[in-house]
DNA sequence: AATATATACGAACGATCGTACATATATTCA
DNA sequence: TGAATATATGTACGATCGTTCGTATATATT
């Protein structure tokens, strides 16, 4: 089930069939790295846990990935893979850039609904991981949330141009405001707080509709003001 | 400096001179482990690293805290102690609650702006390294990650029972806003990127001027349609 | 002065970390 | 066929992990 929500598509030397077994090999590491970076963290990747985990020896993985700090850029990259297939790329298809920009964002909440990931978002995973912490690893990570914040501010920009948004709202503002309300939601996920992962939606969807000034009010939103 | 920048008060055995030795050497201890742990998260705390930086043995740092587990916790509430001594107590006096709610908001900005620890807003660090981590820590960290919200929550309800903003405003949704924009703002100081931090600095005052529905809009841009 | 308590130190333990090396097996290529 | 390449295994190494033990020092209590 795991192998039909996500696939890592195999390398090219598909003829050969020692490559092919060592795709298949690092394949099967990286399917349960990626999980384990998740939850635990990208520095929490141990080779002899993930070598237990798979009933093979520690060796093979060093073998296979060459050093831990390649495993874990290996990783990375295949979470972030991964992240593209589940949420970006199902959004291409849709011309208007609104609807892709609404396409791309509940994409996102039902990506970490569906927990394509035990830990949540990998990427946010990541980000708070190595926030603070230089190395290779924040740089290539600082790269992806530029390029996802890139993606968002692109849409809404085209969205602009093509006057389904008023110039008047910053593309940059949006961005912001999409990114923080995935940021916090995906910690309410993941902490068990249901009213405020859905108000993450409810907020994000209205947002959006709010710059499109055919925007309807967010519903009346006042649903029973208890606290948890 | 860093000593004049926040403090634990010691123990209440200050008469008893071995007490207040050993009460003062666990402040030393704390202080580095909560900079420690904001980098490189709770887990990433070890002790033979603290003992080195600190010029002392191992075991005395297992003597002064029993196990490791009790480090940590011990360091999280001295983390959540500092925060509140930065961020919550400062506005305590203000009467007006829209007002006392902006200043924590702003001072909340300042405190991650003035980096009261090196890896940003600690509670943030301590909510992400473990929001998918069952055990102890967890539970603690979801329970400041609460009485934040509550408090908040509260603030915004305390603001609508003085007239200060419309009861159609939801208190949980702006909450959620609010803790969304701090939560983006705080990877964006850390990762450098200074014009999202600003940002959220803008959006934040925004979102409650707005509720407040005397809202002066924020500068050139999210003014339209305003809200109900 | 004698006893008790709390902090400090140093050495050592078993466990796990990442890595290296020698070796075996499977696959390809000449 | 034999040589070359890539994957797999097992063992071992030094480093660091958290923890324990015995002991020394400082302070308090009697």
């Amino acid at each position: 089930m795991k192998t039909t929500r996500r696939r890592i598509k195999a390398g090219k030397d598909e003829t050969d069939g020692r490559r092919r077994r060592g795709d298949q090999a690092r394949i099967a590491v990286l399917e349960r790295a990626m999980d384990v970076a998740s939850v635990d963290g990208f520095e929490g990747l141990t080779v002899g846990s993930l070598a237990s985990d798979l009933g093979i020896g520690k060796s093979n993985i060093s073998a296979l990935f060459g050093d831990k700090a390649t495993l874990q850029i290996k990783t990375l990259d295949a979470a972030v893979g991964v992240f593209i297939e589940n949420v970006i790329t199902p959004t291409q298809a849709e011309v208007s850039p609104i609807r892709r920009l609404q396409k791309v964002c509940s994409g996102w909440f039902d990506y970490v609904e569906r927990r394509v990931f035990p830990g949540g978002c990998v990427l946010h995973a990541a980000i708070n991981e190595y926030r603070a912490r230089p190395g290779a690893l924040r740089d290539k990570v600082n790269n992806y949330r530029n390029t996802w914040k890139a993606l968002l501010e692109r849409t809404i920009r085209e969205a602009q141009s093509a006057g389904e948004i008023g110039i008047e709202h910053g593309a940059q503002q949006l961005a912001f405001k999409l990114i923080a309300f995935q940021a916090a939601s995906n910690t309410a996920a993941l902490l068990g707080d249901k009213r405020y992962f859905s108000l993450g939606r409810e907020v994000t969807e209205a947002a959006i509709a709010e710059a499109a000034n055919a925007g309807p009010r967010v519903p009346s939103s006042q649903s029973g003001s208890q606290a948890s």
